[in-house]
DNA sequence: TTCTTGCTTCGACATATTTCAATATTGATG
DNA sequence: CATCAATATTGAAATATGTCGAAGCAAGAA
């Protein structure tokens, strides 16, 4: 006689999200919560040839360089993205495994079951 | 002459996303980028009947009440949720119009192109 | 009305983030 | 070797964020 259809304040029967994975998942967001870094990102991610050097992102903004190379240290560090020295430049890559996780991590999220998260 | 195989260092011709719509999708982003916003934003998706009570989810962690409710306030800022007072009682729900650009704009963003941004 | 319960808002504090200038590092070149 | 060019790291300042306790507000009950 506890619970009826107005029931209420009953608190959720389980966590739907493990506290864990919800601070994994956090972190990857968290990088993507910058308007700076979501252009870093779409600009490596559109790149043909999947990658992009640095010199090429950061003249398109009006920030310094080390602030874009902070920025490019955390999509990396989130796992976003992927970097290789060649000689004097360094290239940078989108990361499809964690990009695709995160596609089915959100679809969890917000109830969009559509496949099972890898 | 300018533009061969292992040319660099020129600024990208177009940027893939506009300040503007990176400024707006950070926000959404930047509300995930958050372990107790994602696990209440994952309690809200879950539920069934696709609404949680406020006194449902706070006692789901070791946080104050206050706390859980700035939260919200943040997913609601967002567009991530919505929430309605009956009585004494306060329910949220997902706001999948939102959800769904957001996931487009996932894709868009990290190259995974599936289909246009609504 | 007054009381109680559920939730939000306010004010404050500690920590985290963003940004830059200065410096360091790495690799190519003279 | 010395020097230059492309990135990264460091240190510091301004701002933003997460958290709490206290106070405020709304709705039902006595």
């Amino acid at each position: 006689m506890s619970k009826q259809e107005g029931g209420c304040c009953e608190p959720l029967p389980e966590a739907p999200l493990a506290e864990e994975q919800a601070a994994e998942l956090a972190t990857v967001f968290k990088a993507l919560g910058d308007p700076v870094r979501l252009r870093l990102l779409s600009m490596i991610a559109s790149q043909g040839d999947g990658e992009v050097c640095v010199c090429e992102l950061t003249p398109a903004f009006e920030l310094s360089q080390p602030t874009i190379s902070h920025h490019l240290k955390l999509l990396r560090q989130a796992g976003l993205v992927d970097s290789e020295r060649r000689g004097t430049w360094v290239y940078y890559r989108v990361r499809p495994e964690t990009t695709e996780r995160l596609t089915a991590a959100l679809a969890d999220v917000t109830g969009e079951r559509r496949a099972a998260t890898v």
